[in-house]
DNA sequence: CAGAATCCTGTGCGATACTG
DNA sequence: CAGTATCGCACAGGATTCTG
């Protein structure tokens, strides 16, 4: 083991409330629960550009991901925004506006972005 | 901007390295490679298990994780022996023995693992 | 501009049965 | 014990067209 052994031993803990008749998926964060969250092929991507650089449009977002559809796009944005990830602010003008961007929720993500990055550039970079 | 402002520069500088006709899901690192290597809804289950809990034989595996077929627990195993993520040992025994165990590579996800825990229990426990 | 509404397709995922 | 081998479906994902 290379990791940090405590980290990992506080870890463990904090997550098993019940010892018992849990599974392993359930005493550790469940993965399947966060894949909803942010799995799929887009969220993502959608996320860590609002979160990175801030609020975007509708068409700013979707030019800024390559090879996304419009129909696509308007599903991620509302499942996260269900999810309490983004936030929508419409504008009453002509033409109409759309704002999107990460709430707090989504921002705390940030460090979890980071620590993939980082990953990313040791192994794949 | 609530979070550390000089990071996410930093961050977005060290990914940007041409500047002009790259789209931002190239400059960031790119989350669609990244939910290949752990997306699906099982891999994050499993990686989890043999980071945090070392390593374990095909069925203990199993048993760990509700839900999963035999077909998918072996798909998920050889997707991830291939990128290189877990490594599998044979035991020449009778009955025969197979062994699967995190892989260096995985094992500096774990920083990503405590992030995104500390985030679902901030926010889902 | 920012979508809604359709229709369509690939494949992720799973159930089941069989094997060295 | 630790797998393969089929079969099949639901659903994520996509192309296209229409609208306030």
């Amino acid at each position: 083991m290379v990791f940090n052994t405590n980290r990992v031993k506080r870890i463990i803990t904090m997550t098993s409330k019940k010892e018992s008749t849990q599974s392993t998926e359930e005493r550790l964060c469940p993965m399947p629960q966060i894949a909803k969250l942010i799995g799929g092929k887009w969220k993502l991507v959608v996320l860590q550009i609002l979160i990175f650089h801030g609020t975007h449009r509708f068409n700013e977002l979707r030019r800024k991901i390559e090879g996304i559809t419009q129909a696509m796009l308007t599903n991620q944005l509302r499942a996260l925004e269900e999810d309490g990830l983004i936030s929508r602010k419409i504008y009453a003008e002509v033409p109409p506006r759309v704002e999107y961007s990460a709430t707090q929720k989504a921002m705390d993500l940030n460090e979890m972005f980071e620590e993939m990055h980082r990953w990313w550039v040791k192994y794949e970079g």
